[in-house]
DNA sequence: CAGATTTATTAAACTACTTTAATTTTTTTG
DNA sequence: CAAAAAAATTAAAGTAGTTTAATAAATCTG
């Protein structure tokens, strides 16, 4: 079985579990390993699971009639992800998953979740919390994206997700920032040179 | 006491409650009625209540260094407003919440719902569902933003909420869309001229 | 219901960001 | 580690959306 310590550490930020609460939890949970460039989800595919990042780096992103890549989200350790939207209605997706790292989730279904919610409904409040703390970042962003320049919002990229600057490709970034990596590029020149 | 069959439906449609729940529920809500362009919330305020409403349109909305406004989102009739971070948190909001209509919420204080989570879990579960929802809304949104241009947002937008588009005035709608009224007035010929 | 205020329209000049394309640099992989 | 592929840089031309300003239309309020 893989390391489940981080999810548990994760899990009890936000709640107590006795024991065999965890060891139920741990047991509905299914390791998987993926290389750089495996998709966790392609569009049209349903979300048949949510997953725990252990280690590695993925992206949720849309391909737009252009051939434009669009990043909804990065996901590194210790976050989700998934599409909520097909996985909780089990339709197919308007969105992929993959991994920019190699990476290790831990992925829970929806018939799992659904008994761990009835089973220990502990797990409501904390998924309650984690979604809580997700539609904030979301909500941050989308002000951002109304009240910002190109130049602001990657100034903010990167002191809010310092490390994931290193990490990830500018492409990646630009696609994130809604910019092209041509115009991205401009404005690392311009600040540099300031 | 005000109209209280509105929210009891809403939660209804998500969880059962027996007639005493249904009891201490209301019994932890105040209703208050708002003037258009009265404020729930001014930047810098704590956001000391979470607001479901019952009648009217609000907006949640920031205004950046140029004096521009940026709506975050639209409430109307059924749905929930609040700043969520400044509420849990209870440090000051970055956002601006007031009312585009004569309008009635039903108000809830931190202590009360923390009270309710407490003394009926159900509503963790209520909570949860509404967040997720309103986490899935947000993210087509941020989509949008990223890959659509804003006549393809425009037009996302009067099919999406038919009735907002008669309620509210053109302005209010490109400083959602992340326009300039004026540029979505020439988009407005345009589409007419077609 | 008249005057005042707000909102919408139009046009013209402007700019932040895109597109295309060529070159260089970095990363990946057999 | 060499060849191939992917990513980043640069420059120049193009465009979606902004700004400013003037006018018209709608709406609020005493």
């Amino acid at each position: 079985m893989a390391n489940t310590d981080l999810i548990l550490q994760h899990v009890a930020k936000h709640i107590q579990l006795e024991p065999a609460e965890e060891a139920f939890f741990v047991s509905l949970l299914q390791p998987r390993a993926l290389e750089r460039k495996d998709f966790l989800l392609q569009q049209g595919d349903v979300c048949k699971n949510e997953h725990f990042i252990i280690k590695g780096c993925l992206r949720t992103y849309t391909i737009d009639d252009d051939g434009t890549e669009h990043i909804l989200m990065f996901g590194v350790e210790d976050w989700w992800v998934g599409d909520l939207y097909s996985f909780l209605t089990q339709t197919p997706s308007a969105y992929f998953i993959d991994a920019l790292e190699d990476a290790e989730v831990l992925q829970i279904s929806k018939a799992n979740l659904d008994r761990l919610y009835e089973q220990v409904p502990k797990f409501e409040r904390f998924f309650r919390l984690i979604i809580q703390n997700a539609f904030i970042a979301q909500q941050k962003r989308i002000n951002q994206n109304l009240s910002f320049s190109a130049e602001q919002r990657y100034l903010d990229f990167i002191k809010t997700y310092p490390s994931l600057e290193q990490r990830i490709p500018q492409k990646q970034i630009a696609a994130y920032l809604g910019i092209t990596p041509v115009f991205l590029s401009m404005l690392r020149r311009k600040l540099t040179q300031k």
